[in-house]
DNA sequence: CGCAACCTACCTTCTAGTAGGTAGACTGTC
DNA sequence: GACAGTCTACCTACTAGAAGGTAGGTTGCG
């Protein structure tokens, strides 16, 4: 057992998608290149094609462990904190995580080259977003029942609001460099959230 | 005086700059090419570099153009609306005419891809929400005074808030599709400066 | 003529992607 | 336990096409 997990298991696919991560959150998806990974790895394009057969599968690969990470980060939050404002809270802190390290949210930056993706990569995008929406949605409602949230309207709309703000804000304090910038606008969003 | 204009004027260097525009704020500024302007106005690429030697420079005319017709939007807008809360609304519907093209703000989707962009259309980027945000902080302040809005904090903080919601939306929204996702979220916005 | 606005015909570099090969580890059979 | 075959993970060497860009020629108007 332990001998069939040593014969690799250093991942090369996986050391694929931490570089290629990066390079989207960075640069965008068609702003790097099969070179890019291939030189950074150490290894030859040929063989990252042996991996992911084309960028479009290397694509998909990547939103798919992405929005698997963000759903546990998700998870976590419900286990960990208490009322639905502490959730907001976190929320919000997970894309200043990203910020942090001069990244933006990888879907953001898919949405804003949505037109020129292959389309699996587009349902996907749009997957992350609807999924983003329901967690904020029940987290809205929960709030207003604890009474640690207020806001008029349906939760639904206010979730996409606050998923929209949240994404711009992190797409405009990138060109500045400028985690403030950020924070401002999620506290001042939390704000108007607030009994 | 007619004569000279008539000459040209028809102003290729103009048209340009229409198609450039509307492929930027559909697909990226590295996803269209000189190519593909050249097929639409029918000319060469090689008379394209004549009007614009590099794409870089292409780009900043870009932009340039851009912003001073948003400029001249904001002036009309100050000129129009009476009271700050009818100027504010004015901007948000300035954003959603341009999502109602299936566009998405240039400054926002060149943001996406800022660090791969011409120094010089970096600082553009930059130019253009700085203008933004020193109008919308101007709104903000008379809105105070005139009581038609209300926030707290500085207006710094309140007007990049307000760019950062409205850019987020249409980065949203624009793969959806869906008006009525950057209405929700611009009412919602609008419906927390209401006093 | 002189110049603006185009053209043809290139060039280089980068792009994703392919064909075909190889070292070495693993598996099944006698 | 040895041999044959297969699989994994890489390689070299290549392709076609698209990218931005250039040199130098042509055309037609004032």
């Amino acid at each position: 057992m332990a001998r069939t997990r040593n014969r690799k298991e250093s991942g090369t696919a996986e050391r694929v998608l931490d570089i290629a991560e990066r390079l989207v959150q960075i640069r965008g998806f068609s702003n790097f290149s099969y070179a890019d990974i291939a030189t950074e790895l150490g290894i030859t394009k040929a063989s990252l094609h042996y991996h992911y057969p084309g960028k479009a599968e290397l694509g998909q690969a990547l939103i798919t462990r992405y929005a698997e990470r963000f759903s546990q980060a998700l998870v976590e939050i419900d286990r960990d904190r208490r009322d639905a404002r502490a959730k907001l809270e976190a929320y919000a802190d997970l894309y200043a995580g990203v910020l942090r390290n001069e990244r933006m949210c990888m879907c953001g930056i898919l949405a804003a080259e949505y037109q020129t993706l292959p389309a699996a990569m587009q349902s996907e995008v749009i997957r992350f977003f609807d999924e983003n929406q329901r967690w904020l949605a029940a987290v809205l409602v929960s709030g207003k029942s604890d009474g640690t949230l207020a806001y008029t309207g349906r939760p639904e709309d206010v979730a996409q609001g606050i998923l929209s703000t949240l994404e711009g804000a992190m797409l405009v304090a990138r060109p500045y460099g400028d985690l403030a910038r950020f924070d401002a606008a999620a506290r001042q969003l939390l704000n108007g959230l607030t009994p």
